[in-house]
This record gives structure tokens, C-alpha cells and sequence, in this order.
DNA sequence: AGGGGAACCCGTACGC
DNA sequence: TGCGTACGGGTTCCCC
């Protein structure tokens, strides 16, 4: 399930290897993973076009589109951008023509570059969605999402400000991308146990110390799967079709019943909050 | 503002 | 073995 370093590996992948491609072709598979575009409207739409960079925001792979005339060249705004959102089983796959055959299931999109390879959208279950956005209408998505976590701007103030605002729980919180943008069940679960805060306390409740010291395990492990290419619990994949390893390194997250790392006591696993697993060591946590 | 619930989708797991 | 059904998981949208 594709979070913040899940995405981030996609997003870094891509942009090394189809940035400055040119899309010959769309071909669409399976039209029930398109959000505000039509199938024709997309192919006309992409055709021709280059794709200028790759990047993520929140748990969104983004492809800034530049036109390809040399009259243009001078321009680098982007001129749309398709915005991936791989949910569960989604993933993008850059096609050389090496990928192994079981790979190349479930596609529900394909782009043919003018290289003669291809980047795909495969999505086993389909929940994940692709969307055409002009940049008025990217502008006007994004500004909904909350600040990144990695991002330096966000200050210990900030993040203090915006946790202690809220009476939710703080896992919660945590997870609300309007809020705070690129966190999922994995992450908030794995930062709250390093942090040593109990999971349903009302994120109000928090110290400056307390929000502190969430944000830098928060922005820990964050970073240390991002160097792991993510966590592959069941089926994320990047965009080699190769799985991250950072599901070596999960503390909490699946572990359920298991013994608590630091003090050796079971690991509590309860739906109690959003009927999201929450898994949690109740003598660590407070 | 935020809680609850439904819809989206189908492979997998499980019961019989 | 095969068939049927429940489940999961993030986001969006609608209602309260």
C-alpha cells in the first residue's frame, strides 16, 4: 500500500528514467480507473507530448506535461499533469521489455513512448485511480492536502499548531491528508510507537515536547524507508517491478500479538480507532 | 468540524 | 475439489 516512501521511490524511479520522454501513444484498458477525463479526451490530450518530470505530492505520483514545439522551449510551465494514485495495488511499471511476464497483468493503462518503451499503470484490484488535471485544476486539488512531513518549512511550531488543533486521536490526525499529507496506517502506527505516544490519546492532549518528538520519528522513519525503497507488505512494487525491504525494519505494523521490541510485552492489535488497525505496545505508548 | 457509512474493486482466505 | 461469501484498504462523497 503505496504511503509517502512508497510513492517517493516511484515518483524518483520515473523521473530517472522517462523524464524528457515524449508519449507516442495512450492506450487505455480498463476506463474505470479515470478520474476527470474520458478515454479520447486523455489520448488527445497526451499525444505528443513530453513528459517534463516526475515528482510526488502527498501519496501522488505526478507527471508535469510539457509540450515538445521548440517554439515552447523556453516555457517549462507545464501545460497539465496526470496524477497517479496507486491505493493499494496500484503501480507504475516502465516497460523495456524485460519485465517478467506476470508483471504484465492487469494493466489498465498504457503509455507508448517514442522510445519504444512503455510506462504503464497496473492496478490488480483497481481501487487506485488516474486523473488528467489542467494546472488550475492541480493547483486547486493539491491546496486541500496539509503540509509534507519532509519538508523543512514545516516547522516544530507548525506541526505542534496543527497536531494540538485537533481533538481527534492522534493517529488519527496523523492520517487526515488534509492535515498533514503522505501518511498512512503504516507510518503513523511505526512513528507513534517510536515516539512512545499512545495512539488514541486526543492529539490536543500532546506537549510541544511530546509533538516534537513525533514529528522527528515521524520524519525518521519516513526517511530511512525511503533508503529501503519502501515497505512491501503485500503487493506494492516499484516501478521495476522489484519489492522495498523496509518491511524488515516495521517495529509494529503486522507484528500484532507479537512481542513489543523495547519491552517485550504483546503488541496490542484493535480496530478502536476509524476502524483502521492499530497496532500498539500499551506499557511503551502513553 | 468531524463522525458515520457507503461506494469503489477483486484476489485471497476461509467455511462448508 | 469446488463453490459461495466475507474481508481489506484509502479516498471521496453524502448525510447528520
Amino acid at each position: 500500500m503505496p504511503e509517502l516512501p512508497e510513492t517517493e521511490t516511484i515518483a524518483r524511479d520515473l523521473h530517472e528514467s522517462v523524464a524528457g520522454a515524449v508519449v507516442a501513444r495512450v492506450t487505455v484498458h480498463r476506463e474505470d480507473v479515470l478520474r476527470e477525463t474520458t478515454p479520447e479526451h486523455l489520448a488527445k490530450a497526451v499525444k505528443g507530448v513530453r513528459i517534463a518530470r516526475v515528482w510526488r505530492r502527498a501519496k501522488l505520483v505526478v507527471l508535469d506535461l510539457n509540450r515538445t514545439s521548440k517554439v515552447q522551449a523556453t516555457d517549462q510551465t507545464a501545460i497539465g499533469h496526470i496524477v497517479v494514485q496507486p491505493r493499494f495495488t496500484g503501480a507504475m511499471l516502465i516497460d523495456d521489455g524485460t519485465l517478467p511476464a506476470d508483471r504484465l497483468k492487469y494493466l489498465t493503462i498504457t503509455f507508448d513512448l517514442d522510445d519504444s518503451r512503455a510506462l504503464h499503470y497496473r492496478d490488480v484490484r483497481r481501487l487506485g485511480t488516474v486523473s488528467l488535471m489542467s494546472p488550475a485544476r492541480f493547483v486547486e486539488y493539491t491546496k486541500k492536502l496539509g503540509p509534507e512531513p519532509l519538508d523543512d518549512s514545516l516547522s516544530n511550531t507548525d506541526f505542534s499548531g496543527l497536531v494540538r488543533a485537533s481533538r481527534r486521536p492522534v493517529k488519527t490526525l496523523l492520517m487526515d491528508q488534509s492535515r498533514l499529507a503522505g501518511v498512512g496506517n503504516i507510518y503513523a502506527n511505526e512513528a507513534l510507537w517510536r515516539a512512545g505516544i499512545d495512539p488514541s490519546r486526543m492529539a490536543a492532549s500532546l506537549t510541544d515536547v511530546e509533538a516534537g518528538k513525533l514529528l522527528a520519528e515521524l520524519r525518521s522513519v519516513l526517511t530511512a524507508s525511503i533508503a529501503a525503497r519502501g515497505t512491501s507488505f503485500r503487493d506494492y512494487r516499484d516501478a521495476r517491478g522489484q519489492r522495498g525491504s523496509f518491511v524488515d525494519q516495521l517495529c509494529v505494523y503486522g507484528r500484532g500479538g507479537e512481542p513489543c521490541l523495547t519491552c517485550g510485552r504483546r503488541l496490542i492489535d484493535t480496530p478502536a480507532i476509524d476502524k483502521r488497525t492499530t497496532v500498539f505496545c500499551s506499557h511503551c505508548q502513553r
